[in-house]
DNA sequence: CTGAAAGCGCTTACAG
DNA sequence: CTGAAAGCGCTTACAG
């Protein structure tokens, strides 16, 4: 593969006066810089960005550690972190945790080692070491999604909690009193916080939260299957069950149908996370929508900002309820003729 | 950051010895060894994996470039190919082309310059230019899924041809004579190899493919939409409709419903790609699966053992048929607790 | 406007 | 077993 020097030979210059047209340097004459480029064309000349970046310490990358990418959710948010990044001037390399701090360590390690300009990480845990020792040693980073108290790194995420009332207001309309949850970790704030809200929400319609109606899953599929079933199998199950994300919902829908039971005559569903599939479940699910994509770009703005020497700021996004079948709602004759605007926080879904 | 110089200070030998120790060479004294090994410790010290990869020219890094993110299959996809990537000490950058050339190119681009070991691309397109000159150059490379005629590189996908042969026979039994297709980008090869399949398992059945029954999609779900609303809009329209990918057989979805009709009294539906969700649908979608993790796997393998110096071999995965209930498939009375196996390439879906 | 030179942080023959 | 030195491909003050 060319390199530099292979240009400066071809064009009778120097290398330096390669690099200066190459990176827009003003101080070049117009008859170098014609034969540079000509230079470069025809040798197909690529700068190598591993050199490049040695020599001026960045690498205009920007490193994602996300808990899980099959995670529809994570996928969108991984997918505008990417765009945005680009709009930017950067580029996003990847890391999938898989809800597991070890490799979550990994990744970041990984990271770390190439030499990232800034990390944005939605923590699966409270916070390893690692993560706490790139955070001390000055690495730009900033939480999405979820973060890690007392630890000084902006955060952008959605707040639930006033989509969480709407739920349960609207779950209580619905005649609903026994309602229950699957948890996500106590460790992850998003697990926590959507817990907490829930029975703060309740509580304001006189309705407990028994612990028999609290079920720790991890945000994946299987434990939301696991947890459903206890609920099942209690004497006096709950009416409804609130499932922290979506892949809980979608593991809590087999445990339903693996017992020839129906989602909502048996059991009524509503999820933390809304995704394209819910309009297409059957039956379709109501569920609490995050901005997706707008977190995604405020998070690439914020480490950017951090990165080039400009203040970053937090950003909290509201989340908002979208109503749909599975929690007993009336049928709407013609679904996708009739949008309606339930309040300013709360919408039926079209289509 | 600490650099291989403070190590060799602290430890009181020069950075040829620490570089030695690091990397794991023979020839280090056990007093030396522990000195660096404290001073590492000590200084929290980490290489530097650009300098390295300047120095030895090899990142252990592969880069991956899929037509889009979104989908499930590419996520699943993705997410082996980073596993067993992991597995053999790379990892990966991936690239989301979001079924555009451009971006597919600019993806190319960025992962050469960044010096990646070798690349694992389904292409969008018919092959640029640039994707082109990379394999001329020598760059490592293998197809996953789609892959470019005429272009002496290794490709790693599945055949779908039994199962499409497979699927038609399923729904002739079915009673179906009417089928209609919405095929991929005739530029891709899994888009031409698709109808191919359908059109020629048609005529085993002296059934003809009409251009009225063929739709144009782009692997999206708004193009299944799309052309199901054209299907629907003819004097006869089809009995079922074959959408090339799990995507646009989402917009067919769509599509139905928005018209209040439903699958599959008023249209059938089958799609190529099974994913999670496709369990979950109203109706559950019967669909062709692929061995994506095992794909995703052996690409890894193929492009390693061509890095490393070994013969990588081209490899081709069997797809099968999953039938659920969207192509008028009688009930089965307690579907999750009977599964009944089909032939060796069908089976009938569990849950 | 231009080039020679230093240096980014490593690895690795080479000599001892 | 160990160190001095060269060199990977760039960028950038410095001098002219």
């Amino acid at each position: 593969m060319a390199s530099i020097k292979d240009v400066a030979a071809a064009a009778g210059v120097s290398v330096a006066t390669v690099s200066r047209v190459l990176n827009e340097h003003p101080s070049v004459s117009a008859d170098a810089r014609t034969r540079v480029l000509a230079a470069v064309a025809d040798l197909g000349y690529r700068p190598n960005a591993v050199a490049r970046s040695l020599r001026t310490d960045q690498t205009h990358t920007l490193g994602l550690v996300i808990s899980d990418v099959m995670n529809p959710y994570f996928t969108e948010l991984a997918r505008s972190v990417e765009e945005e990044a680009r709009a930017l001037g950067y580029s996003v390399i990847i890391g999938n945790a898989d809800e597991r701090p070890d490799l979550q360590d990994h990744h970041v390690r990984n990271l770390l080692d190439r030499r990232i300009d800034g990390l944005l990480v939605s923590p699966t845990d409270g916070g390893s070491p690692l993560m706490l020792d790139a955070v001390r040693a000055g690495t730009p980073m900033v939480f999405v999604d979820r973060w890690i108290p007392a630890v000084d790194v902006p955060v952008v995420r959605a707040d639930g909690r006033a989509a969480v009332r709407d739920l349960v207001a609207h779950l209580y309309g619905l005649g609903h009193r026994r309602l229950a949850i699957i948890a996500g970790p106590a460790a992850t704030t998003t697990g926590s916080e959507r817990v907490e809200a829930f029975r703060a929400a309740l509580a304001e319609y006189g309705l407990p939260l028994p612990d028999a109606y609290t079920g720790q899953g991890d945000f994946q599929a299987e434990s939301g299957r696991r947890v459903t079933e206890g609920f099942l199998d209690l004497p006096e199950p709950p009416e409804v069950v609130f499932a922290a994300d979506n892949l809980m919902a979608l593991g809590a829908l087999d445990a339903v149908r693996a017992r020839g039971l129906r989602v909502p005559d048996d059991l009524a569903l509503a999820a933390f996370d809304d995704i394209p599939w819910f309009v297409h479940t059957d039956p379709p699910v109501t569920a609490i929508a995050q901005p997706t994509g707008e977190l995604g770009r405020a998070a690439v703005r914020a480490l950017v900002d951090r990165i080039e020497g400009r203040t970053p700021t937090s950003v909290t996004l509201p989340a908002r309820l979208v109503v749909r079948r599975s929690c007993g709602e009336p049928p709407t004759p013609t679904p996708s003729l009739s949008p309606v605007q339930r309040s300013t926080s709360v919408q039926r879904s079209t289509s």
